[in-house]
RNA sequence: GGUGCCGUGCCCAAGUGGCCUAAGGGGACGGUCUGCAAAACCGUUAUUCGGCGGUUCGAAUCCGCCCGGCACCUCCA
């Protein structure tokens, strides 16, 4: 099992190539972490549910993997106005805003939404990185890379900062096919700083006394540029090459490109072998963006009832390499499947018949198949179609199911499970695990199921089906199963 | 202007030269089950792949042009 090959599209080289290891078998993967100035939004974890599967899948080749997930908390610029030089920092900008009322400094707010992420992190149900690096701890390290490139020549102080100069390094724009030509061109319109040599120079380190959050360094009060905490992170905790480095597929330009620049430089060596960017996630077709309303947050979908593994597998429904459309049916859609999954599992921990086992031949076939799709450039839909069609085997043997099938069942979802986190969390949930529906009374509607049932006994049909039709306004929906009646709350989206 | 991604049934979405008269899900319709429902299960639902040309024995898949969507080009995953 081994030998199998993983198939990734490399931005770098712009073609599905197999993805490599430096040490056999161990794979060692940067993946670009939020800036945490707010609450995460599904386009965000688009980005992580992809690093996410490579994990999973690397593990189930039986890869070691070293996985590294930053947190952004340093503020940078918001870069709408002015982009390099007096632009306005995103945590002090979050700070004033409406939502930032509560907290007390840019710290305790970057806090704040470091544990909202975490948590939504969790309920999402991706796997937890081995470092979580925060780029606030590490500012000793980016001054001294700021040092270390000056001292190689890639990088000058000026009177407002510390810039890397493009043109000490060739290679710069490879990544996101620019030419220093382009960037030139565009740069101009943007950005006037007469203290850099070429403007498309970037920041290692910004002088600022007035920052919200500042250290101190050899150039002076001030804070680090955004590009180089990644660098310093990558290499501290992966080593100065590594295997994988992800992102959204804004990440290309500037930041990819930068980190390469600074890493390539700092160590004489290639950076990353292979790159790998999700693209953007659409809402209903369009952009998602605040003005148009359709800007979702994790947790907000949570609150609206959605069930977190629903939007899981909404988000995982699509090829990373694709924009994925994501609705409001896409959801409900998502909401069905997983609730097969559900089903499913509680068919096979429920078994008391002796048989034959019918099921452990074709499920292992069907776990290779989804397998093989992962690791063909992380085709997801054909994963989730193989394992949907294992779980409606299991389901299709209902009463019959056998105790050696049930095992093989289980065997199936366990490990579908570990491949694409779709069958139940690894997360313990602290909130209710029944969502929505918190204005109705359990008791209330454990009292209505039981007045239906004497109703039922009684071949009082019509009673029976008012007090059904009453808890359905409630957004409460009953089931009758063979050991009694079930209800389950109506999600709202 | 430069650099990429994409356009498949009512909706979402695989497939990227023959196994495609196009996977899978949702929806709809029919059936099993049920007092009736719901859930689950079974069945039906694109001779066609944005448009027009071309290459080829053969194209949704390759090439050209056109139309449409998205992204990046200094800090939004």
């Amino acid at each position: 099992m081994g030998d199998k090959i993983f198939r990734l599209y490399d931005t770098m080289s712009k073609q599905v190539k197999p993805l490599e290891t430096r040490e056999p078998g161990h794979l060692r993967f940067y993946a670009c972490g939020p800036t945490v100035y707010s609450y995460a939004h599904i386009g965000n974890f688009r980005s992580f549910l992809t690093a996410d599967l490579i994990v999973r899948t690397a593990k189930a080749l039986d890869w070691k993997v070293t996985f590294v997930n930053n947190i952004t908390d340093v503020g940078h610029l918001t870069g709408d106005d002015v982009a390099d030089s007096e632009g306005e920092d995103k945590l002090e900008k979050a700070l004033r805003s409406k939502e930032g009322e509560s907290f007390n400094n840019v710290w305790e707010l970057a806090e704040h939404y470091t544990a909202a992420f975490e948590q939504d992190w969790q309920r999402l149900n991706l796997q937890e990185p081995n470092v979580r690096p925060k780029a606030t701890q590490h500012v000793r390290q980016q001054i001294l890379a700021a040092e270390d490139l000056i001292e190689k020549g890639f990088a000058y102080e000026t009177p407002t900062g510390v810039y890397y100069s493009v043109e000490s390094f060739p290679k710069y724009g490879k990544l996101s096919g620019n030419t220093q030509e382009n960037l030139r061109q565009a740069v101009r319109e943007v950005v006037v700083d007469d203290n850099k040599r070429a403007q498309a120079d970037f920041a290692l380190w910004k002088k600022d006394d007035h920052h919200l959050m500042q250290w101190y360094s050899p150039f002076g009060w001030g804070f680090p540029g955004w590009h180089i905490e990644c660098s310093v992170m990558a290499r501290e905790y992966l080593g100065d090459t590594i295997d994988l480095h992800s992102g959204g597929e804004d990440n290309m330009f500037p930041h990819h490109e930068c980190e390469i620049a600074q890493s390539e430089a700092l160590t004489g060596k290639p950076f990353c072998n292979h790159w790998v960017h999700t693209r953007f996630l659409q809402v209903n077709g369009e952009k998602m963006s605040k003005s148009l309303g359709n800007f979702y947050t994790v947790r907000d979908l949570i609150a609206k009832g959605a069930d977190p593994l629903a939007i899981r597998y909404a988000l995982i429904s699509g090829i990373y390499g694709k924009p994925l459309n994501f609705t409001d049916q896409g959801l409900r859609d998502a909401q069905a499947n997983i609730e097969r999954y559900r089903k499913a599992d509680e068919l096979v921990a429920n078994v008391t018949k002796e048989g034959e086992d019918k099921l452990g031949a074709t499920l292992e076939e069907l776990y290779d198949q989804a397998l093989d799709a992962l690791a063909n450039d992380l085709n997801t839909p054909v994963a989730l179609a193989k394992a949907l069609e294992g779980a409606r085997l299991i389901l299709r043997e209902g009463e019959d199911l056998t105790i050696p099938s049930a095992a093989s069942g289980k065997r199936f979802l366990d490990r579908i499970n570990d491949l694409l986190g779709i069958v139940r969390s690894s997360y313990e949930m602290a909130e209710a695990p029944k969502p929505a529906a918190p204005q109705v009374d359990p008791q209330l509607i454990e009292s209505k199921i039981a007045e239906r049932a004497e109703a039922k006994k009684s071949k009082d049909f019509a009673r029976a089906d008012a007090i059904r039709t009453e808890l359905d306004a409630l957004g409460i929906e009953l089931r009758d199963t063979p050991t009694g009646t079930e209800w389950v709350a109506k999600s709202s989206i």
